[in-house]
DNA sequence: TAGCTTTCTTACCATAGGGTAAGTTTTACC
DNA sequence: GGTAAAACTTACCCTATGGTAAGAAAGCTA
């Protein structure tokens, strides 16, 4: 919990009553390898702040492929938020990549935290936009780069990501299969 | 003008004051057809609402080739993000694809709204949410769906951009050529 | 309405990456 | 340490889409 306070003083200062009420909606919780914390189809009432190890949220196509849509490791925020915002069942599965630590909020909860105490507004104003600008970063990325590019960004952008995760779901996360990514993989090393 | 008022007060409450500074940062446009209001590689100052036609941003990548991040019609906000957001020169390109009308803003002072409005806070997040969705809809749907079914979804998600637009800069914001959308077409046609 | 410009279509071949299947290697666990 | 499961690689052929080029259609403008 402390990373969290930690992440969140680092961008904006907070007063103490809304450091206890950010810490009295909070859950800490030991989750394993496997473990699915939001399954596709069913209803989503939290978000997740990882403190350690390694999660991913997916999707499962038509034809039961699996298409990674957002990895996250320590400090980082992962939910289905389609079907948060929407008001939907889940889209995605969330699943622990490798045994974690996570801090569990109620979504509901943690969206009235910003009317409760508006100074957490800016905080949050400033992390949707960084997500919005890398979500930018990668749909231009996949529209003009081929898929050795983008693994070559991958390992550049999120060089602590490869050590929790089977190749097949960086594969899945850059488009391609995991045999095209075996064979990129190849390559690189020849030259 | 109005339209933009309008806009924010169907989602939030703001005073005659936070009325009227947001008027004085505006600044009311007409622009025409081809005319280019960001350029590749210079600086970004301002982002954009469009009030009537319709704008795109797009990079242009090392083969010279341009990749549609974003159309923009009425009731949208267009601009760089990821320049202004990382405080750099211009990744994208921002242009008007028919003569359009928009209001501008400066950059900074549209972010100092916050502060000194904290009411517009809310609707900001909110923005930024719906923002957030739509980019992991998008991503997923470029991860899942081929681009017969893409197009198809563009077609139903954004009826009302097609008539403003030439479809080869459609095909380069799903991805593929002006080629393979002729393609596409004439299938969907023949069906 | 003629003539230019822009946009769209068609055709041909090339290529990146996919599907399936069969290994091989690594890892986890009893 | 042996065995099963998971992960990775390789090979073969296939398909969707790209590149280039040429031509047809549509839209402007004189």
């Amino acid at each position: 919990m402390q990373d969290l306070i930690t992440k969140i003083k680092s961008s904006i200062a907070i007063s103490a009553e809304a450091e206890d009420h950010l810490f009295s909606i909070s859950k800490e919780k030991i989750v394993a390898k496997g473990e699915v914390l939001i399954r596709q189809g069913q209803a989503v009432k939290n978000s997740f702040f990882v403190t350690t190890g390694c999660l991913r949220s997916y999707c499962i196509d038509k034809n039961g492929k699996e298409h990674t849509l957002q990895f996250a490791i320590k400090d980082w925020w992962i939910s289905d938020f389609i079907a948060i915002y929407n008001n939907e069942l889940a889209t995605l599965t969330v699943e622990c990549i490798t045994d974690s630590s996570i801090i569990e909020f109620n979504a509901k909860e943690l969206d009235r935290i910003h009317s409760l105490f508006p100074e957490f507004e800016a905080y949050q104003r400033k992390n949707l936009e960084r997500h919005v600008v890398s979500l930018h970063k990668r749909i231009l990325n996949q529209l003009q780069l081929t898929a050795t590019e983008r693994y070559a960004l991958f390992l550049e952008q999120y060089p602590d990501i490869e050590q929790y995760t089977p190749n097949y779901h960086i594969a899945s996360y850059l488009g391609i299969t995991q045999q095209s990514l075996s064979r990129i993989r190849v390559e690189k090393v020849n030259k």
